[in-house]
DNA sequence: TGTACATCAGTGAACGCGCGTTCACTGATGTAC
DNA sequence: TGTACATCAGTGAACGCGCGTTCACTGATGTAC
């Protein structure tokens, strides 16, 4: 529960609804529960009376939608800084994969929300167009591509199912790890070594099966 | 709803823990939500009352283990059954894992009960013990060694790294499938095909990155 | 064979709880005249 | 410069709901004598 809090002055109404993003953050990172994320809860932890949550979000599911639209421009950012100065596209490419395994492990609550919830949970936009339209789904498509481009990956592949491909790989490295963070899992490291090293291989020779 | 149930006959009380048990699976998969497997919604379905799951559950948390327990058992059924009768080792730890990715995309909830939920749902036995003695883990790890031992895979990488990877991977699949069901995957055979194929040949050339 | 009785397999009512949300309101603050 | 007033940023109380769980009970059924 945070301090009581000042009433915003007139035309500073706006501070409230980022203050609100603010706290259902918090309150997701230290109880590591969405349930725990109740609108009582939000008001408390901002300091506010529980109707107040309702000058700025119409329901629950449109706030829970705003803190995912956040934390996934986060995951863009996050990425977009990992490869930043590597110029290698192969290299950038894997940098990309290690970034984002390590995102999800460092914020295991927010990957959580973002990629593992049921889909009703967060609103049914994100079910397919806007992660489609993300920054970050089509900055893996255009780095796959690049990589096509500069002859380090084959170009007789999709670059669609590369990329779903990847993005399979890494996200279930960082999803078991953060479903099941008490399971004896080898060295972080090696893990991201290894799944990136294998898949990074195999797809740049050509992803065939090694049996006719 | 089920129909009215007729009352046990002495000594048939057993009967009411695997009805219990079918009901809550039957929830589960009809729902689709795992916050609908209400102890009152199981009994209603049972066509008991609440207090009855008592005589058979301590709580909540135990009747939610029990089904996990049995999904698992069944998870590692198909996965055995999918392998018999496939001689060459690598062949069958690709069918493994393709078996794996059918039976999450097959079974969503249970799928997401097992492998997605947070630490806190399932009771923490299923943390790192229960989940290492498993039977279908272990079989897995089995697995990789017989590959390794008939020279299919390199014998100088750990077995259970090479089998979290796989692991890893399927898993990846599986997951973003059901948790992201209405994104426009590629076709879930092409998806199949590809990772398992790239990660397949990656392991089998010795998981060495392209790059130095 | 008949009957008292213990036991088994439940029932029915109630508990306290926290939830999302609504509604009528209030009091400080900036603005128009 | 002073004051009436509209507006903004909330408050406080209450709603109905479904939840997990407890408790005292009941009525059929098998068993011992």
């Amino acid at each position: 529960m945070a301090a009581v809090r000042a009433r915003s002055r007139r035309g500073e109404g706006e501070r409230l609804r980022a203050d609100i993003l603010d706290a259902a953050d918090r309150l997701l990172v230290a109880t590591g529960d969405e349930d725990a994320v109740s609108i009582r809860a939000i008001a408390a932890e901002v300091g506010v009376t529980a109707p107040a949550i309702y000058l700025h979000f119409a329901d629950k599911a449109e706030l829970l939608f705003a803190v995912c639209e956040r934390t996934f421009a986060s995951l863009d950012d996050t990425l977009e800084r990992a490869v930043a100065g590597i110029d290698d596209p192969l290299l950038s490419l894997r940098a990309r994969g290690e970034a984002y395994i390590r995102f999800g492990v460092d914020n295991p609550d927010h990957y959580r929300i973002l990629f593992m919830g049921r889909p009703a949970f967060t609103p049914d936009e994100w079910g397919s167009e806007r992660l489609l339209a993300s920054a970050a789904y089509r900055h893996l498509v255009e780095a796959v591509e690049a990589c096509q481009a500069s002859g380090s990956l084959p170009a007789d592949i999709s670059s669609e199912l590369a990329a779903t491909g990847l993005w399979a790989t890494v996200h279930g490295v960082a999803s078991l790890l953060v479903a099941r963070p008490s399971f004896p899992w080898p060295p972080l490291d090696d893990l991201i070594d290894h799944v990136l090293g294998v898949h990074a291989f195999g797809l740049a020779n050509g992803g065939r099966p090694p049996i006719p």
